[in-house]
DNA sequence: TAGATTGTTAATCGATTAACAATC
DNA sequence: TAGATTGTTAATCGATTAACAATC
């Protein structure tokens, strides 16, 4: 969607250390989103005790295709054996290190209101490698959210906690009107990746990424396929 | 993502009615998208008194570019004014109608888990258009769910309360197993809109329209971009 | 009329796919 | 060796952007 003159950093050519892991080439944001799916997948295969696969049924499993896969993956190195195909828990490990989610990334979520709280409450955030335990807003009615008994700040405190408890992810639930403030704020903290459920463009320096996750666009644009 | 051979109906060429509203053009999904952004921004303005706006403006506020604007917005006819821009409020209801946002959807979701708990409780799906009234599970822990007080169904009534409601887009956040044969069952039903939150392709025919949601993808692989 | 902005065509850019020599 | 599959280059496809004549 963005191009070179977009000012919003969304797929915009991150700087990050994992750019360099093979030559300076611009690594498109479409390419990283495969590599966790092929992460899954394999974690998949794993479990079923597979141990080789072909780009081939990687492509088929995840409906691409096989020339795509292996291009993705050729960014990063050479992982597999021509004539047999690719090493399964061998690559998966690759792959992990290459998205840095073979470590533990803690995770803030800001605006606890109905979509906030559900995602808090949903817990789907604390598996594969992530640690969403801090959450804030401008008021406290809960001291914790959900099972996982995750503690409410006051957004007074955001800054101090992001830094303490070194907070590298934001969640953004709050109003629209709040996004763009509070963006700034956790960018100053030190924040360099945002998760933005809010239907608001935000802006940020070019070093730090954000993904738009817009469930209202999701549904209204599949109404236009019905019938 | 998708491409001509990608058996999945994921941006597929869809043949709905609105298609034909400007010649049989393909319109490519990343255009709904946008339509769909568009009719928002118009929503903001028109809230705002503004009665009429540009393309750069309209792309100024969502980082697009203006030129696109354009474009997308002459797949559906010729709605602005040489010299002025597009008028406000009647840009926007043409949008929803071509969206087919001008009329109320029923929504049902299937998997009452932690994510389905969690996005019923959330109720941000009544807004704009969709009715989310119906979920289903395997077994009815709860009668209902939320402040909205969603009843939940056993999922033995799937076909019957579908096609008794008039549901016509479902929400699935079953378990990965499940995932295809209850897909098969709502299409079955004359489901032909789903919005997966299931970390699993699933396989519909084309007049099936399938958007997937993956918040782990997002998660993983904004983590690729830290430091 | 002069100024502004549309609708649209042509140029550019980037991403996907096909093809195949190299390799196991 | 024969068969299979990689890594990579070249071809294709599609989407974005620039440019501008037409229009208000």
């Amino acid at each position: 969607m963005p191009g070179p003159k977009n000012p919003n950093s969304e797929d915009s050519t991150p700087e990050s250390e994992h750019q360099e892991l093979s030559g300076d080439r611009k690594i498109p944001a479409a390419v990283i989103k495969r590599l966790s799916l092929y992460t899954r997948a394999l974690q998949n295969l794993e479990r079923n005790k597979v141990e080789k696969v072909s780009s081939t049924e990687l492509a088929k499993e995840l409906g691409l295709n096989s020339a795509q896969v292996r291009k993705d993956l050729a960014y990063f190195g050479q992982f597999g054996v021509p004539g047999f195909g690719y090493p399964v828990g061998e690559l998966r490990k690759k792959l992990k290190h290459i998205l840095g989610t073979d470590r533990k990334i803690n995770v803030a979520l800001i605006g606890v209101g109905h979509l906030g709280k559900a995602l808090l409450s949903y817990g789907g955030f604390n598996r594969q490698g992530f640690r969403m335990r801090w959450a804030f807003d401008i008021e406290v009615r809960d001291k914790t959210i959900g099972a996982e008994k995750v503690p409410v700040y006051n957004i007074s405190e955001l800054e101090q906690v992001v830094r303490r408890e070194n907070i590298e992810l934001v969640i953004l639930t709050v109003p629209a009107e709040a996004a763009q403030g509070i963006a700034d704020r956790v960018v100053g903290a030190g924040v360099s990746a945002i998760l933005n459920f809010v239907p608001k463009r935000i802006q940020t320096p070019p070093h730090v990424k954000v993904h738009y996750v817009d469930l209202a666009i999701e549904m209204e644009s599949l109404s236009f396929y019905l019938r």
